[in-house]
DNA sequence: ACAAAAGTGTTGAGAGTACACCCATGC
DNA sequence: GCATGGGTGTACTCTCAACACTTTTGT
């Protein structure tokens, strides 16, 4: 006896706002669709379930066929169901953002996708479906995770500057970060630590490279947020 | 031309952790289950959604269906896609948690509920599917959004004191509260305010009662939270 | 030389924390 | 009278914010 039979069903997509830190700059991964509706328009990189998937890996099955990307920090912040979101029907739409290391963020358009390419998270195009507000609510969705959780480092190679992560942090969360009170907090964490090397071929003085390793924060509380 | 033709499609239950604060305790608010699989065992308010509701108003219904539930507070906080969590086959559980004025605690059982009951957050009885799971990250989730927002007050009547308030936040993140330093920050916020009305018949000295009234609050931050 | 980021300390204000006693009411 | 929460102030610590100049490299 089927105890779901007579449920009515729906068709699930995950959708996924891939943020990067590339040039300097947050960006979010965007492709140009090539199949109907929105044929040509830009969307967020996604596609319906298929069999027993999970959520998770659906976003990165879709992830990895429409632009390549492999390894990605996931993490859950919507579900999108009002009527009349998909002119196709009653669909629901699970969002999640995603957060790639710099080093990974190369982009290779396939499956679905004619053109994968990172927008400046405050410049977007024109977006399909209700994706703008998906972007947005990323964006929000992402300020908070950041203010819980060590994220910063999800989007940095192994290698990184303290420069660059402090622009992370006043990029995500919109502020600005004094320099010199920054650096000593980074100090204070115990868990960003220099690794002795130093960038080569900037354009200015090299700077200290350093790594990330929670084992030496004795427990993880807010305060190592930075 | 029917371009979801073909996807997959789901049956979605939405599920919602009910939270409450009678008797001086935080509490959860769970059905006994009249229908298989687990009969006779509690779980978590919910149903699945039909037609073309939004997922907010399938909790709704199914709250008011099976608790009698009607005015509620509802955040979503995740969604359970693992294969074999429901036995009858794949399926989708949104979860919510719902926060309920502690003045329409009432529950009334119906719908797919023998019972309804209040039970407190940390001795729950053995639960249905992977319901333990949901009650669980729903806690924690509720800690979280507690940090960010001022939602103490969806857990208490228009009037309160400033004892129920410090105690729900006390209960929720689990720590203890001094109850001077307490005092002194409610006051800063602007937002809480003395009615000028106080407690009758308590056992106890009467206590001023306060409303909240977020107008006074030049601009949310988060040091509003307490 | 100039542009660009690297690196470095001190001070003052405000927030957070710890702490103990008397009061009003119901039973 | 006893139990229960109501109500109040001070002192210390620590965190946070503000602030400017010299250094090193590439072009």
């Amino acid at each position: 006896m089927d105890l779901l039979k007579g449920r009515d069903r729906y068709p699930i997509s995950v959708d996924s706002a891939v943020f990067g830190y590339t040039e300097g700059e947050l960006k979010i991964a965007l492709i140009k669709r090539k199949t109907p509706p929105f044929l040509g328009m830009w969307a967020v990189p996604g596609g319906f379930m298929e069999g027993d998937e999970t959520v998770e890996e659906t976003a990165l099955r879709e992830l990895e066929e429409e632009t390549g990307i492999k390894k990605v920090y996931l993490e859950q912040f919507h579900v999108f169901s009002k009527r009349g979101r998909d002119p196709r029907g009653p669909t629901l739409t699970i969002a999640l953002f995603a957060l790639i290391r710099s080093d990974q963020c190369s982009l290779f358009a396939s499956g679905d996708a004619s053109l994968a390419k990172w927008w400046p998270v405050h410049a977007l195009p024109p977006l399909a479906f209700d994706h703008d507000q998906i972007c947005q609510l990323a964006l929000e969705s992402l300020r908070e995770a950041f203010e819980l959780r060590p994220l910063a480092f999800e989007l940095l190679p192994p290698l990184f500057t303290l420069y660059q992560l402090q622009d992370i942090y006043a990029q995500v969360l919109g502020v600005a970060i004094d320099k010199r009170n920054f650096r000593k907090k980074a100090q204070k964490t115990h868990s960003i630590r220099p690794s002795g090397k130093k960038t080569v071929h900037a354009k200015h003085r090299p700077a200290m490279l350093y790594y990330y390793d929670p084992k030496y924060q004795a427990k993880f509380t807010k305060e190592d947020v930075l």
